[in-house]
DNA sequence: CTCTCCCGAAGTGTCGACACCTTGCGAATA
DNA sequence: TATTCGCAAGGTGTCGACACTTCGGGAGAG
């Protein structure tokens, strides 16, 4: 699992959002790649204005494929588009946060559930497997390494799952957090309890106990929202 | 609670899903309402090719607006546009039902937890004000009125959740499901099984009981998918 | 008679233009 | 000086047109 395994994680998680939109080609679904990845990566601050002349000279097309991704952007809760008046980044805030979480909570319990329920041996050997990377970045304190192989569980777990449309809306949650999750990790002791929670988790779909998985795995969630919480920031 | 409270609930059904795109007024939301209303009601068959052109011609505009209505429909999966080809109504299959009610279960459990979480005592007795009329609809044999009145107790649990995304994500599932869900109810004896399960949540309700409103919230929506999957229809 | 290739009809993606709306600045007024 | 009104600049929503692609049928080869 070296660096370059890390950035295919990024790339993915930018892809996975897109399935079902327009195709990989496109301009408008070119712009719309753009845009996502400068925001979630903080370099769109929130409240800025999008100008679509203004991007459309960018990339030198008409406003048209540009106005198109800002719908695509806007499905994706990372712009506002209200009617008649300039486009901006969707603000981010401690109660959207919070809703968030809950939200995703919910779904990685039922995502664990359906693992227990769907998965073979060797899938979730697969998962342990995910599991040690992620022990060794944590022992390394290699908190970039642990993020991006978080990401990469998170996905297998969801795959496992074996319901596409969950697959979905989990990765375009997880769009959004990841503009505010690294808050959370960076977070001094953080990495350790999330360790083992994945470890607890990882022997809980071994021992095939749905109820004690569901559990494990929400609860990791949540306690990466309580992180955010304390830290205060946003 | 007349027939024209029915009527509403319809209309809001379409209308919740709208919040967040585009502004109510505007070309393009028009014909996404009427587009969506079409296939949600069946008068659009699943695989049915739109045509931008004589859409446009239909609603006597440009192409454009047509566009981004279909950008909207695919944003809740109600239309399918494969990149330089023609869009059509997206076809519904048991195993796309199966992933929606896994994923409405999972999160309606969530939505009784905050109830107890979060609503006061009046409000629950509102909610018991809607099992009433739910128990009276079904005492009269009335699905139709049933199944509008029941969008309408989903729709104020979801309300009392005070989660602004976990209601947008509610309606936009509904929306789906409002595809294939009468089928559920009108089914033999389905309505009094139903009517016995919303009586149990509200006391759980008024029990500020979490687990068990959370697990017969679930098991309400999955049995409505059973039913589905047993009448072997879709 | 079947299969292949080619071509025309039709549809999509993109473009530049135009009218209307919004917004912020500055002039006019009290 | 503070406030209101009006106007100009800039932006959005919509339009009609054009090139390229896809799809289906029909001619021609085997």
């Amino acid at each position: 699992m070296t660096e370059a395994g890390v950035e295919d994680l990024r790339k993915e998680l930018l892809f996975s959002a897109l399935r079902g939109s327009d195709g990989d080609s496109s301009l408008a679904f070119t712009i719309f790649r753009e845009l996502a990845t400068s925001i979630v990566e903080g370099r769109l601050r929130p409240g800025h204005e999008v100008n679509s002349a203004e991007l459309a000279r960018r990339f030198s097309t008409s406003r048209t494929p540009v106005r198109e991704a800002l719908l695509l952007l806007e499905r994706e809760s990372l712009v506002i588009v209200p009617p008649r008046r300039r486009p901006y980044v969707s603000p981010v805030d401690m109660r959207q946060v919070r809703e968030i979480y809950e939200i995703r909570g919910s779904l990685y319990g039922l995502v664990s559930e359906l693992v227990v329920a769907r998965a073979t041996d060797e899938e979730i050997d697969g998962l342990r497997a995910w599991q040690k990377v992620l022990a060794d970045d944590a022992e390394r304190g290699d908190v970039h390494g642990y993020f991006w192989h978080n990401v990469g569980f998170r996905n297998a777990e969801a795959s496992l799952s074996q319901n596409g449309e969950l697959q979905r809306r989990l990765s375009s949650l997880g769009l959004q957090m990841h503009r505010f999750r690294h808050l959370s990790l960076s977070l001094p002791g953080r990495l350790l309890h999330s360790v083992a929670d994945h470890e607890r988790l990882v022997n809980a779909y071994a021992d095939r106990d749905a109820p004690l998985a569901a559990a494990v795995s929400r609860s990791l969630v949540l306690r990466g929202y309580r992180a955010i919480e304390r830290s205060g920031q946003v």
